[in-house]
RNA sequence: GCGAUCGUAGCUCAGUUGGUUAGAGCGCCGGUUUGUGGUACCGGAGGUCGUGGGUUCAAGACCCAUCGGUCGCCCCA
């Protein structure tokens, strides 16, 4: 009779050792730069109504059929779990007046959800750091955005080989005539092209310009060109962001065919992406979404903003090791027990990373402590009938801790 | 949704053309040795060979199904 353990969900991770140090060292990272750029911090619920997302990101798409994660709740109501951060800022910045604070500068992070089949760098709970600007018309804005990011995967150390591509969509004028464009283009050749593009032809033909198909990728170079249709105003605007960059130095290059699926992103578009990552190399993207609160029925509200997968940042940061431990108390003999851990209480109160052991064989344990790495080893054992402190150590390690060594032996040692 | 590939101890893996009671290293537990000591040796626990069927005198190995992992396609807010 045995009890069946149930498995985890397919798509969820159980983070541990290393990779969660990289994690937490993603994490610390971005709480310290976003400080340095004011971003205001944000706790956002983890659900919201399911309209929340599938009027921003629009009903026809695969996404919102497909693959979020929805469920009625006991009063029959539709939620989600999120997909994304931003439809659901835009929805707090909506009910809760914040435009009182525009132009706002929030920061979050947390788990996101998406119905998906599990892939490298892919999962159905996956992480994501956020930052966005909104009420903010300006280049600038997209500016501050991108320097942000550059200065994270620098303080990252993860800068080199990751590179910022960077497009325009121009604004809704633009746009749509570049679409336009595209789609006469590709029609032309509908018969030439792969399965997956003709469909996309009439769903969605700005992906098509991503293709990976062969067939598809003959007739990518002479596509009609964004640039082609950008309006003085749209031509401006794109301007001011690749001066502002090069003007904080930071290198980007551009990526013409670099574009959004969803109706309501204009002008800058961007993605930070790597080879390392197999077919997952995006590390952090963003863009401006001028169009988005409207679609929730807020006011016209400009707004730009960008996020990156933890996961992956955590992958290229490498594994990470756990607080290097500075000294270990050795409970030699089990009448010193309480010793060991007054003595140990007293280091950790001090502030010095440490553990205690003493479990298993007695005569084991200075070994195991030797083993742990420790700069310094504390072992209380009876010596000649009395309860004795022996140290081994790096002679500077030892001076650095004896003080606090003093203080803990004299405070703990029995009688 | 589609495709490829993998699944043997807690971990990393070995296991011949199908052939006795499925192994090693590491880790864990215990013992001996050493005794300012990170050593060496001995022993122990731990396996429904992912699961269920099938072929065969005989399956960890071959076939089918299924579950799970990994990678890719589609999608990518």
């Amino acid at each position: 009779m045995s009890i069946q353990t149930p498995q985890a969900i397919r798509g969820t991770q159980d983070i541990f050792g290393p990779d969660a140090e990289a994690f937490a060292f993603v994490v610390e990272t971005f709480e310290r730069v976003r400080k340095l750029y004011r971003f205001r911090r944000i706790e956002m619920p983890v659900f919201e109504k399911t309209e929340v997302f599938s009027r921003s990101i629009g009903e026809t798409t695969d996404v919102v059929s497909k693959e979020m994660y929805s469920f009625l709740d006991r009063g029959d109501e539709s939620l989600t779990l999120r997909p994304e951060f931003t439809a659901g800022i835009a929805r707090a910045y909506i009910t809760n007046g914040w435009q009182q604070h525009a132009p706002l500068k929030v920061a979050t992070h947390g788990p996101l959800f998406r119905y998906e089949r599990p892939q490298k760098g892919r999962y159905r709970q996956f992480h994501q750091l956020d930052a966005e600007i909104i009420g903010a018309s300006e280049p600038q804005a997209d500016v501050e955005l991108l320097v942000m990011a550059d200065q994270l995967l620098k303080e990252l150390g993860i800068d080199h080989g990751v590179t910022l591509m960077l497009n325009t969509l121009g604004d809704g004028e633009s746009r749509e005539a570049w679409r336009a464009a595209l789609v006469d283009y590709f029609r032309a050749v509908k018969g030439e092209l792969s399965e997956d593009s003709q469909e996309r032809l009439e769903k969605n033909p700005l992906r098509i310009l991503d293709s990976k198909d062969p067939r598809d990728k003959a007739f990518l170079a002479d596509a009609p060109k964004i640039d082609d249709y950008l309006n003085a105003e749209a031509q401006d605007f794109f301007g001011k962001v690749t001066s502002g960059l090069d003007a904080a130095g930071v290198e980007w290059t551009r990526a013409p065919a670099l574009v959004r699926g969803l109706d309501y992103y204009r002008h800058t578009a961007f993605e930070f992406v790597t080879e390392r990552l197999g077919a997952q190399g995006t590390v952090l993207g963003g863009g401006r979404y001028d169009g988005l609160i409207e679609t929730l029925g807020g006011p016209h509200t400009p707004a730009v903003g960008w996020a990156a997968g933890i996961e992956r940042l955590a992958m290229l940061v490498g594994e990470r090791e756990t607080t290097a431990l500075e000294a270990i108390v050795v409970v030699e003999d089990d009448d010193l027990l309480n010793w060991g851990i007054k003595f140990v209480a007293n280091l950790r109160a001090g502030g010095v990373t440490s553990d205690l052991l003493a479990s298993g064989s007695p005569r084991k344990r200075f070994d195991k402590a030797a083993k742990s790495g420790a700069a310094a080893i504390f072992a209380l054992s009876m010596k000649d009938g009395e309860p004795s402190c022996r140290t081994k150590g790096d002679e500077a390690v030892l001076k650095r801790l004896d003080g606090m060594m003093h203080r803990a032996v004299l405070a703990a040692k029995p009688q």
